[in-house]
Parts: C-alpha cells; sequence; structure tokens
DNA sequence: TTGTAAGCGTTATCAG
DNA sequence: CTGATAACGCTTACAA
C-alpha cells in the first residue's frame, strides 16, 4: 500500500512559500539561491521528510548517477573484495552502484548489460565475462560508459583495467629456481579467462627461458575443489613437481590442503607453492601464502576516476596496465 | 559526450506506423496488444536498439523494482554468500539489487535509507547496523518495504527473519559435553549484535543447565584476527578450555590456527571447536570445522518472496524464524 | 535571484 | 484493440 506517496518538491515549495523551482535550485549543486530563500527550503523539506526523486532527476539530466557492477560469482574472495572497493569509490563520488549477477551461460553478461539500459545506468563495470560486441557499441553509442577489469579485451571504447600478469609469472619462476626447485608445474582451471591464461603463458615462457619446462595442469573452475582436483593429477605423478605456481590462490590453497592432508607433503620442504589475488584466506597461518597482490583499491579508483572524468580528455588513455605486487610468505622456501 | 540520447518509444512508434501507448502496451505484460501490432512494435524496437527506461517508467508507475541492500564488510565469506542468494533471488524476480556499503560508523545505515529513498527503491533489505525509527518510519509511510536479516529487532513494519541462535547454540553445548569437554568457553566480538549475543546467551544458559560454566572472551570486531586474539586469552588460562564456541566461523578459523601453530594445541583431541555460518571455508580440510548453516538461500527466498506479496496477507507474519541446521565436521571429537 | 513554462519518457484513463 | 491526452516529479531556459 504506498497510498501516500513520497513527498514532492510542489509540497515542499508550498510549505515554504516559494516556486518549485526554487526548490530545485536548492538540492542543485553550483544553483543560484539565496540563503533566505534556501533556508526557507531546507527547513520545509526537513519538516516534509523530503528527497530528491533521482528517477525524475535522470530523466531530465540524462544522468542517473547509476553504474552497473557486472559479476559472476559474488560470494568468492577476491571478487567481493573488489565489489567492496568500487561500492566504496562510487559511493565516494556520489554514485551508485547497481549489482548485477551473471552466470556462466553464454548471453548472461548481455542480459546484463541490457538491465543496466533500462535503468540509463551511466556505465556498467563488468568484472566476469565479456559482452557481445552488438550490445557493447549499444552502451556506447548512447554514452554508457564500460569499463573491463582484468578481461583483457582489446576492443576500443571501453576502459580496460588489467595486470602485469606475465611480468608477474616471470617473477615466481625465478622465486621458485632461486629456491632450488627445478620441476615447475602450473596449476590452472579450465576455465580459459585471459588473466589466466596470460599468467600461464608467462610462467611458462619464463620456466623456459630458465632452461625448465613447465607442467601445466588445468581443471574445472577457479575454486578451492579443483585446486584438490588439480593436486591430485600432479602429486601423483612419476616427476612429482617440487614447485607449483597457482593461477589463484583459492586453487593454491585446495592444492596445499591436498598435498599436506592428502599427500602428506610438506609445504614448503617438500613443495613451494605461489598463488595469485592475494585474499584474506592467503595470510591465515594455515597456508602463509606467497602470491601476487590484485590491488583491488587502486583498480577501483582508476575504474571511478575515469568514470567521473567529464570530457574525454585522453583519446587512447583508455588501457591501464597495473602492477601486481608480490607478497612474500612461507610457501616458498628461502627469502 | 551522450550526444545521441537513447532512442524512445516516440521513436519507435514512428517507424513501427503506431502509436506511441501501442509501444508502450508491447513492453507492459498484460496489456491488450494485437499480435500483428504487437510483431510491428518488436521489430522496430529491435532495428531501433530500444530498451524501456525504467527511470520513467518507476516514475509513473511508482514503482521502480529497485531494492537495496544495506550491507558492511561485504568483503565477508558470509555476507558476500547472502548477497549473492539475495541478487540472484531478486533477478529471479524480475527486481535489481542495489548495493550500499555501510561502515560502523553512527548514521551510515540512515544516509543509505537516504539513498533509498531517493532512488524510490521498492525496498531495503538490511543486513547490518540499524537505522534510526525516524528514518525507517518515512520509509514505511512512504510504501517501501523493509526487511531486516539477523537484527532481531522487535520493531512493528519491517519484516523480521531471525535463525534460532540460541537453540542452536544449546545444541552445541551438549554436543561438547557429549565429547567428553567440560571447560567450556565462548569466543565472541565486541561487536554485540542481537545475533551474537543469543548465541552466547543460548550457550551460557545451556552449559549452566548441564551444570557448568562457560568462560566468555570479547574482542575487537567478527573476524579472523579477533579469533586470534581470543586464542590468546582463552588457551592461556590456568584452565585451559577443551571446548570453544565461536560466535562466527571467522573467529573459530583464527582461533583454530592460533590454538595449533602457535600453542601447539591438537583440534579436536586436546580442544573440540565449533563455529556459526558455515561459510565456504570451514569445509576446507584445514579446518573441517564443526558449525551452523546459515541458510543463505531460504533467507533470501523469504525475503524476496515476501517483497513480491501484492497486498499486506498476512497482518502480523512479520517475523521469520529459521531453522540453522548444525553440519558436523572433525572439529569436535566423536560423532 | 526568482517564477513561469516547456519538456524528459513513461503509463493510465478514456473515448472510439 | 487502438490512439489521444493527462499525469508523474524533476530540471532548465527564458523572462521578469
Amino acid at each position: 500500500m504506498s497510498q501516500k506517496l513520497f513527498v514532492s518538491a510542489q509540497e515542499v515549495a508550498e510549505r515554504a512559500g516559494v516556486s518549485r523551482s526554487a526548490v530545485s535550485r536548492t538540492f542543485t549543486s553550483g544553483a543560484s539561491v539565496s540563503p533566505k530563500t534556501r533556508q526557507k527550503v531546507l527547513d520545509a523539506a526537513d519538516a516534509l521528510g523530503y528527497h530528491v526523486n533521482h528517477l525524475a532527476r535522470g530523466l531530465m539530466r540524462n544522468e542517473s548517477g547509476i553504474v552497473c557492477l557486472i559479476v559472476s560469482e559474488i560470494g568468492t574472495p577476491y571478487r567481493s573484495a573488489l565489489i567492496r572497493a568500487l561500492t566504496q569509490q562510487l559511493q565516494n563520488t556520489g554514485k551508485i552502484a547497481m549489482l548485477i549477477n551473471t552466470d556462466r551461460s553464454d548471453g548472461s553478461v548481455d542480459l546484463a548489460l541490457r538491465q543496466a539500459i533500462r535503468y540509463r545506468a551511466d556505465a556498467s563495470i563488468i568484472l566476469s565475462g565479456l559482452p557481445d560486441k552488438s550490445i557493447t557499441d549499444l552502451c556506447l553509442k548512447n554514452g554508457q560508459r564500460i569499463v573491463l577489469i582484468n578481461r583483457d579485451d582489446d576492443r576500443e571504447g571501453p576502459l580496460r583495467i588489467n595486470l602485469d600478469d606475465e611480468d608477474a609469472a616471470a617473477r615466481i619462476a625465478t622465486a621458485f629456481v632461486r629456491a632450488g626447485c627445478r620441476r615447475l608445474a602450473f596449476a590452472n582451471s579450465q576455465a580459459g579467462t585471459p588473466s589466466l591464461m596470460a599468467r600461464e603463458r608467462g610462467f611458462v615462457a619464463a620456466a623456459r627461458g630458465l632452461g625448465l619446462e613447465v607442467v601445466v595442469e588445468r581443471f574445472g573452475h577457479t575454486g578451492y575443489e579443483s585446486g584438490r582436483a588439480v593436486a591430485q593429477q600432479l602429486l601423483t605423478r612419476k616427476e612429482r613437481p617440487d614447485a607449483i605456481f597457482c593461477a589463484t590462490d583459492l586453487l593454491a590453497c585446495g592444492l596445499m590442503d591436498a598435498a599436506r592432508h592428502q599427500f602428506s607433503i610438506s609445504v614448503p620442504d617438500q613443495l613451494c607453492v605461489a598463488g595469485f589475488d592475494d585474499i584474506e584466506q592467503a595470510s591465515w597461518s594455515s597456508y602463509q601464502l606467497t602470491t601476487f597482490a590484485q590491488p583491488v583499491d587502486i583498480i577501483a579508483r582508476a575504474a571511478v576516476s575515469w568514470l567521473s572524468q567529464e570530457t574525454e580528455a585522453q583519446p587512447e588513455n583508455r588501457s591501464v596496465r597495473l602492477h601486481a605486487d608480490l607478497v612474500w610468505r612461507s610457501s616458498i622456501r628461502g627469502g
């Protein structure tokens, strides 16, 4: 029963004894209102419990203040950390986040973008999947900005934020070798997303540069259970690896747990392990995982500040490459 | 530069050679349009890339389809799992979630509710904190529904979804005693939220009923680090506890890690541990934590289905009490 | 600085 | 079933 509708600017105007434009101006930053009227309006608004209707405002201004976050597997540590950083950052700049959950199905991201269009979101930030080109173009044509995080797409138009995955992978190869490891392996999921593949590529290439071949194993999705499954594959080999780089921390946690509790392999004494993301669990004393930190706050800041840029200041500054710091813990010998 | 605005129903109507009301009806479920006109409209809309403007629709219908999720500590496993379930459930019923991040500061939730009002959200679901009565009333008066999850408030108006925290706590006390434990302890945070306190209360009372006193320790916020800190307090006591019930799984993980790695205490041989929430990490083989499962999907379904209820069918069916299942793993002896 | 009036893209009402 | 017409609550020229 939404009988008594929300109070409108009209009603505030009447109570304050001014025109409704005066009310509007009072709540528009940078509009010219005399302090006196302003105060009258503010008092009336407060008494009546008035709040600007952003639906109507968005309609007029052609700017809703809404930013869509398009994500799958929201419950995952890395994803939820990024969502936290993004929502926080958006709120700081007066915008608001809409959260759309996607799944692995094909048109899932496209559907989400359609929803973003319906609500006339000012922008969409895509953390998972990749939309169809046609729908992307539709968004861009209508002035909706798009940010791709760790999607490594080469399309023009969206802002692309990526990490130096390959470099990071190369650094960890060196660290393994320095720790005395010679039988290197890479544990990946079958997801095959660009950043995951970049890590694999970088690791294999760097190892080869050091004269070592890498055993690569891919299994399932990017989670703890997959880590256990990959461990099953890697740790039962005749030539058992003595160092495994996991594409994500979640994989690494699963792999470490299987190594220790199922195969009674000691980490790091008999097996060195590294991960990627620096999720909270990586720092827990059961894991103490050496890993690369996703700079979630910097990513969020980069995304949101680009959204706030009035004009297209830089013509081709649409690709941001960020550095992933190596967080050294004790899942690799030495240090 | 959002130069070329989004295409409007007007333009679609012109291209299809019908009136704009025909277009509107085509996209309104349950409106009467002839299949022929309908198809003409659909074709034109598709060709033009038309999408109904939900801002304008919300303005007219007085129903935006937006539901606000008000949460603090989004990155936490339990919270993010609940957010996932809620967003999913909302999407299934054609609604969309706005996510507002709150902090521990006082007016934080009130500010979030103000934002919900501005966007004329149909409802707000509050997972953290508790809003001021005046702002709550303002929301309710204007037909915005409010759901409180695990807030255990006794106000009339909002839908209140809670678990049987006290009962659960009592069950675990019995389990501890059955496992041969006699020196019981409860590890809590200082957050003091109703559900946390209910667990403490229920545990202490049940233990007393079994003739045992409980040592209670509270520290910091509800996270892994606090669990470590509480362990410091509890495990250095002269009479060291042989069973600890932690108010959340995160506390339990921290406590278990400290017990094992810092104090070399074996779980469950020398110390039984239980938690609450059944976060994903509780099932990891490093923890294998016996805990109570938050029925996140059921909670989400209860919340969303209530939001979809047309009228106020039941006058006082506004409190839902859900059962938390005990998930038995190996952090308690026996079984 | 202030008020008036037009218009944003919808949907709802009401004739036809 | 269809098409005008009047809202919805707001912003923003334009004029005073």
